[in-house]
DNA sequence: TTTGACAACTTTGTCGACAATCGGAGTTTT
DNA sequence: AAAACTCCGATTGTCGACAAAGTTGTCAAA
């Protein structure tokens, strides 16, 4: 449970953070009805708390609205991705040339140290590659945390964050890119470390624009698979 | 009502527009306890409906809720402002970048003319800063729109599009930034026509950055007078 | 066979009442 | 007098039932 563990929760939240879970991971499926008093029921509580979960996780983007018809979950196409990502290149760009200059020695310094952990699992391999997925945005964050800029570490934590996740349990077979991918984080570190905020900007950018050329061929081979 | 008007709606979808509306517009001041019992005779409705649409506000952001305390208007503190001048920075700038090479030449003359009448209303200036100030945003919009990019075009509009407004009625008294935006818009607008996305890009940030500026002296300039 | 209308069923939207929790006034204690 | 405790009123959280709207299946007519 990397988001959120809500302590003092009403059973809405309870709800909300349930429901945003099962949806991240798949469990309910894309573009899939949810069905009120089934889900009350399931979860133990009144279709009250439910429909307000239902609304907050619709603020949320991960479920749509239709009036009088009811709520599904929303469908990650190749727009909607492609989106996303240029959003993210966009907003972590940004938080990356921040956070050059505004997290401490300290800060940094851990952020290696994620990386090193992050090696370490590659380097198992055993099958975890949810964990390691969970590390790589856990890098993401950290940073967006460096910028000290809240709006921004609501934007990537909340929402964009947990498409994000959605987006990495579809796809979380690629393993591939997993290499690559810590060698750019290492570089961007290594910016961050010379307080060269354009060059870690730059690198970021340039990460998550492969990040996502990685995906979009996935989205194409699975769509050729499909035809 | 520039933004949503909810045709076929639920009970919730109309208090969370009237809410948002009283938000934007001060009715209901920063900081104010929200009573729910109160607001939903008010609307003429259960608290049901109403604590759904209390649930969709705080999706938007424009309220802060603690369990089995009630909620409350955000507050838009000058940390809060900084932080959201700097993450439209970075998010319009891209829609503008992206908006030169996808706009059509027909949607960028709209756009030319949109500022045409944004001129004139100036040059009345019968003391309607009001609707200059949703012309304004109209022009931001609509670049938005011609990033052809849905996320941004959500982000932008829904929650920071308010929150945006928020502020604007809150400072609406300094009509003296009106001209030299105008003329920033125009120059925004040439380098749509001319397809040259960089510089686009650049002029709408130096834009924000200068609106950023003037915000941010008339917050000194309150805090001054407070004290 | 297809199409249209009708009816029954399912699901969402709404309300009122009850339970749980919090904030504050008043009182007690040190 | 200041701090802590206690109780009470007010507000939020939750549930079950009812009303309204949409969906689906059936049957008859073209």
């Amino acid at each position: 449970m990397l988001i959120r563990p809500p302590q003092q929760a009403t059973l809405a939240d309870l709800a909300t953070h349930k429901l945003a879970q099962s949806i991240v991971t798949g469990e309910l499926a894309q573009g899939q009805k949810l069905n009120e008093a089934e889900l009350a029921e399931r979860f133990g509580m009144g279709r009250g708390p439910l429909r307000e979960a239902l609304r907050q996780l619709e603020g949320l983007r991960l479920v749509k609205r239709i009036p009088n018809v009811g709520v599904r979950v929303v469908v990650l196409d190749r727009k909607t991705l492609s989106d996303l990502y240029a959003v993210r290149e966009a907003l972590e760009g940004m938080a990356c040339r921040i956070a050059a200059s505004q997290m401490s020695d300290d800060e940094i310094a851990q952020l290696a140290a994620l990386l090193d952990k992050h090696e370490a699992q590659i380097a198992q391999q055993g099958g975890k590659l949810y964990a390691q997925s969970e590390g790589d945005l856990d890098f993401h964050y950290q940073i967006a945390r460096g910028s000290r800029n809240q709006m921004l570490m609501d934007l990537l934590g909340s929402e964009q964050y947990q498409l994000l996740r959605m987006c990495r349990y579809r796809t979380s077979r690629n393993a591939q890119r997993t290499k690559p991918a810590l060698s750019q984080h290492r570089q961007i570190v290594e910016a961050l470390a010379n307080r060269d905020g354009e060059l870690a900007e730059l690198l970021m950018r340039r990460h998550i624009q492969g990040a996502w050329r990685s995906i979009s061929e996935m989205i194409d081979q699975e769509e050729r698979e499909a035809a």
